[in-house]
RNA sequence: GGAGAGGUGGCCGAGUGGCUUAAGGCGGCGGUUUGCUAAACCGUUGUACGGUCAAAAGCUGUACCCAGGGUUCGAAUCCCUGCCUCUCCGCCA
């Protein structure tokens, strides 16, 4: 969420920039509404002043055994229409509340403007997308017939977008989880965390999912519980409301959860194989920083992330996103694309943003800062460090050989009793 | 699942309708004293949204004692609902 003050303020840059997303009208009549609202607290108020005064007044009276019953009579007529001023005013503060969560973050000056994916800029390239003298499958095709993929029992038990994972399949998606953890925890500074995978609504409106995504997500019927849809959502809400030390900052969490996700609205899209599925694991790295610092380290995460694909020795690339491509809470984002022979093309891997305060500001996540000695908004990122699943079928993809066998990368080996080579049993 | 006890500021903790502008303590910040440290003493103390101001500071108003409703001229205090925590019992990986 935006800060009111500062969108009062700044009305026509945060216009300027809403146009830059491709949202022109996002902010309908927001001054109407805050003049209107503004006007009604005002006299709300004034009334309430009164009414506290008199209250005083009636206790004194009380003490000194006067008369106080035509100031009771006058206060009870007041209180009437503090009740009526309340509401209106209630009402309008909604309105404008309602306005102002549906408004999605600003774009960082170095964002490139653009109207959608087609416009988002490379930033850099890693490695070689290897040459292959066969023709190389896609991992629906591979891992079955290695016996370490199942979609067929997976629809069955449960359904479409599910996948089984045998043998040396599940092995392989552990290992590179642990893998992950282990690069984070140990080189990169992250401490771990294991969540919930359930969590209130509170928290996924911290995060910004809810009110607007809800159709993405899953409700446990009966509850107020919901399947996280990525550890952004428990990890950043860890310190809601509370007030961070300064020099525990930066604060740094990775994380190894189940995500899930309703995929609805993407039908037809990535139907085959388990680049979208209803449940995957992801490796998440989070962020809690001072504004000051915030962009350097949205550099130093988007590099930690990198570091699993180079030390896979997956071809990679970075991608800035557009402003017409920018998630609703982000203000600035770096996608990893990882290459898939099968297809031909760079597919994502990791998202790293830098949500600036938007989520903090939802979150009510503050630090006490050393100079002014006054709580402010923290700043929030996070990135993928990776998508697990997706990296299980970049491995597949890219170190398959002619006869259907999958070299391990060497990085990998010892997380699997050394072995060298996965072929089928 | 059953029974009971609770939820007060950064922390501990008092507070059963107006004397609370939330006592007292701890911590933090500023100061006095001091060779240094410690101690003692004095002062200070949160958040949000308004008003005033070109802006900031300041001043000022309102709200906030888990959350949401209610009773009342007036609620931390009384009533209702929900959430959470703790204790005991039962069940359970």
């Amino acid at each position: 969420m935006l800060d009111l003050g500062f969108v009062r303020a700044n009305l026509e840059l945060v216009r300027q920039k809403m146009r830059e997303r491709g949202l022109p009208d996002i902010l309908g009549d927001f001054e109407a509404l805050d003049a209107e609202r503004r006007k009604q607290l005002s006299e709300a108020e004034a009334l309430k002043a009164r009414r506290n005064k008199a209250s005083d007044e009636i206790a004194r009276l009380k003490k000194q055994k006067q008369d106080a019953s035509a100031l009771i009579a006058e206060m009870k007529q007041a209180g009437l229409e503090i009740q009526a001023l309340d509401e209106q005013a209630k009402a309008s503060d909604d309105k404008l509340r309602e306005v102002l969560r549906n408004v999605p973050n600003i774009p960082h000056a170095t964002v490139p403007l653009g109207r959608g994916a087609q416009d988002n800029q490379e930033v850099r390239r890693w490695g070689q997308p290897r040459e292959f003298d066969f023709e190389p499958k896609a991992h629906w095709d591979l891992g079955p017939e290695l016996g370490i993929l199942d979609f067929e029992r997976a629809a069955k038990i449960a359904g479409a977008r599910f996948a089984v994972y045998f043998g040396v399949g599940a092995k392989l998606e552990r290992s590179l989880a642990n893998f992950m953890l282990d690069v984070h925890t140990r080189e990169h500074g992250y401490t771990e965390v294991l969540p919930p995978f359930i969590v209130n609504s509170a928290s996924l409106y911290g995060t910004g999912q809810l009110p607007k995504f809800t159709e993405d997500l899953f409700k446990l019927e009966g509850s107020d519980y919901w399947l996280i849809p990525t550890a952004e959502v428990p990890v950043t809400n860890l310190y809601r409301d509370e007030v961070l030390e300064a020099e525990r900052l930066p604060v740094k969490h990775c994380a190894w959860t189940a995500c899930f996700r309703s995929e609805a609205g993407s039908y037809g899209k990535d139907t085959r194989g388990i680049i979208r599925q209803h449940q995957f694991q992801k490796v998440e790295l989070v962020k809690f920083t001072s504004p000051e610092t915030s962009y350097e380290e949205l550099e130093s995460l988007t590099r930690d992330a990198e570091a699993i694909l180079q030390r896979l020795e997956l071809p990679y690339r970075v991608v800035a996103l557009s402003t017409g491509d920018l998630g609703f809470s982000s203000a600035k984002t770096y996608d990893l694309e990882v290459w898939l022979p099968s297809s031909r093309e760079y597919k994502e891997i990791s998202s790293c943003s830098n949500f600036e305060a938007f989520q903090a500001r939802r979150a009510n996540l503050r630090f006490r800062n050393g100079k002014t000695g006054k709580a402010e908004l923290l700043h929030t990122l996070n990135g993928s460090g990776l998508a697990v699943g997706r990296t299980w079928v970049a491995i597949l993809e890219n170190y398959q050989q002619s006869d259907g066998s999958v070299v391990v990368p060497e990085a990998l080996r010892p997380y699997l009793d050394g072995m060298e080579k996965i072929s089928r049993r």
